[in-house]
DNA sequence: TAGTGGTCTAGACCACTAT
DNA sequence: TAGTGGTCTAGACCACTAG
């Protein structure tokens, strides 16, 4: 292995759960632990900052960073709840195994007909139906995933499997819905609604297509765009 | 002047302009023009290749880095337009001084009856309507902006300023139109739209606060999130 | 004053690419 | 075979911070 990636691995571990603002080894010791030149310390302590889970104070050294609430973490509908104090549930509609048709398919690059998870719920924010989400996911990535219990957040029980989403693309627009889409979210006569699909992929995977449909009058969408 | 910037910023001078795919001077041979060691010649190159311009081919050399298209661009509507073959037309509805409004005033980060330039227009693509839009920006940042004649892309004139837009946050829902909307949008009966608004950021600088509203019909947003 | 990160040197060997 | 970037060494001096 690589002794840069050893260190920065090390001090990965040493401080992942830490406060920020919690010190990390410096540099020096650092160099004694490994016996490896500075250079190849900072080389390794480099990526870590450049990650944005450390952060170097000249003269008084390296610290965990304060996540810096960037774009970079994509957020699923649990995560978008909680972030505007409302409480996320669930109710599955359905979830099982299918055949990719062709759309899908081809957005979670794979071939007509492979396996995919369908898995579609009602979602609620404070007990009151926001959204109706169809998600497929790509079964070959998500051994057993049906089997081992359906979690609450999708995003979380990918996280826990390494494939959390670092990238997706939206399309958003805004139409009225379906007899049965406004019967599923008790919509009033005259309810619009915001349609958004999702292509998310976690490095160079892509891992979850999705379709939601969010009650317009209860959920509006909000969108960081650059650094 | 610290070498490891000097020798960024003529790398960076040489290859701003040049195709993607360019090689970038070799590392040896930077170290030779510059009379510093390679070490010093890479701590400069690593500053470009984390800024997405340049990329390293082991084994072939550096080359310029075809421009990630990525979140890092804030999009205006003229841009959006020519990315989806449409082109973009304007008809200025409303170009006026005006005092800011509480709401205006905040997220301008002004003080409410400061001077703002509030620009509403009839956006088209290919000839037909597809959005209103009110753009409200701070007049310190644009001295003579209404009198030099309104751009057909605000962004590329801010661009010109050096106030181009590298952050921006969206708030997306979606809505049925007022009657005055679905008249200029030439909306059929029972049309819905998107309504967005923004606030776009050049550095720590609010350089504008913008409602619009899309007709749904003939405009999906587009939104790519992560890295 | 001791410790920290920031910068810099002058080499070295490696795997890989292109000719 | 010559050139490239990737990795690594064993030092050095600087400005800054903290006790």
């Amino acid at each position: 292995m690589l002794k840069h990636v050893q260190v920065r691995e090390y001090v990965r571990a040493l401080v992942t759960g830490s406060a920020p603002g919690s010190p990390a080894p410096s540099e020096r010791e650092l160099v004694h632990r490994f016996g490896v030149a500075r250079m190849t310390v900072r080389q390794a302590l480099d990526a870590l900052v450049v990650e944005g889970l450390l952060e170097r104070i000249p003269g008084r050294g390296t610290f965990v960073a304060r996540p810096r609430q960037s774009v970079s973490r994509i957020s699923g509908y649990t995560e978008d709840m909680n972030r505007r104090g409302l409480l996320a549930e669930s109710q599955t509609l359905l979830a099982r195994r299918e055949q990719a048709g062709p759309g899908v398919a081809r957005a979670l690059n794979i071939s007509e007909g492979d396996a995919v998870i369908h898995w579609r719920r009602l979602r609620r924010g404070d007990s009151t139906p926001v959204c109706i989400e169809d998600a497929y996911l790509n079964e070959i990535l998500l051994p057993g995933f049906l089997q081992s219990g359906m979690p609450t957040s999708l995003y979380d029980a990918l996280e826990q499997r390494g494939l959390r989403p670092t990238w997706a693309e939206d399309s958003i627009t805004a139409d009225r819905p379906t007899a049965e889409e406004a019967g599923l979210l008790e919509l009033p006569v005259g309810g619009v609604v915001l349609r958004q699909s999702r292509r998310a992929m976690a490095g160079d995977k892509t891992v979850e297509v999705s379709r939601s449909v969010y009650r317009a009058d209860r959920y509006t969408m909000w969108v960081q765009l650059g650094g």
